[in-house]
DNA sequence: GTATACCCCGGTTCTCCACTGGACTTTGCG
DNA sequence: CGCAAAGTCCAGTGGAGAACCGGGGTATAC
């Protein structure tokens, strides 16, 4: 599980959505394309994804635009990658039926090593993020004094 | 990190390479190639690629072949993988400069992740799974009876 | 010297990722 | 109502890389 365009560029944008939980008002595409340099029309597909999946809701019409669904400390990265980076291609690769024992040998050390950088994603939330977000940027203060 | 063809080869050639350490004589591609189910044309690639690293020796001209360059049990999983995925992959990834502060901690925890699915390839050595493939072969038995 | 292996380099096909475009629908506001 | 601003759906493109194949060269055992 490498880092892909798509999910950090969802990523972001749940980021900018969580930061802009406390007003009511939901964000529009361009505002998050734009200040997290994405491009618009691919950020539209990735929100549509998130949307399917239950993570954000979506206004429609002139004022419209996404809130998250949840509360941030809710949301964990797994369920954000799971999400974006389709179910599918977990099936496509339990699809895969072994042919040899060998090879069903490999397949489990993998999938070990999958479920330990599982783990990992699993371990943080948007919150998470949020505030090392915060902490690195007094960090980048402390250094610019 | 995913189980891509090339590295599912390289290891069930190293894992046949393991098993035939004991006798002094060298394996040929096109025996692996045969045995296992692998383009042999293909193979060839990946084997050059894995003496480059020093993981395998090769004997040019008749009754040639690849043995195992050192112990089984001193090969970890992880070196192989760092081998025959290219050393310039992780330069790509080391080398994306994050444009944003949020870019850079999505980046460091995704490095975090990365750590933890290492650290189960690195605790596994093409002994291990030789002994893996034996016990699993004995459960095969069982069930047959 | 010849057969048998590895060695090197290049090409081909196919799939997927990142990205773009256009037509449509829904909503707010004058 | 009518228009503009937003999301929604579907369809396509371009480039990159993965998997694979072929041909000619070189070393070695017999």
């Amino acid at each position: 599980m490498d880092l892909s365009c798509k999910s950090e560029y969802a990523l972001l944008a749940l980021l900018a959505l969580a930061a802009n939980a406390g007003r009511g008002e939901p964000l529009q595409i361009r505002q998050i394309a734009a200040e997290q340099n994405i491009p618009d029309r691919y950020l539209e597909q990735l929100l549509a994804t998130l949307r399917r999946g239950g993570l954000v809701r979506s206004q429609r019409g002139a004022k419209g635009g996404y809130v998250l669904a949840g509360e941030p400390w809710k949301i964990t990265l797994l369920e954000i990658v799971n999400c974006i980076e389709g179910v599918e291609t977990q099936g496509a690769d339990a699809q895969r039926e072994p042919k040899s024992v060998e090879g069903s040998v490999i397949f489990e050390v993998w999938q070990e090593a999958r479920s330990a950088s599982d783990a990992v994603l699993q371990g943080y939330t948007l919150q998470d993020l949020l505030e090392k977000r915060d902490a690195r940027r007094q960090l980048d203060i402390m250094y610019y004094i």
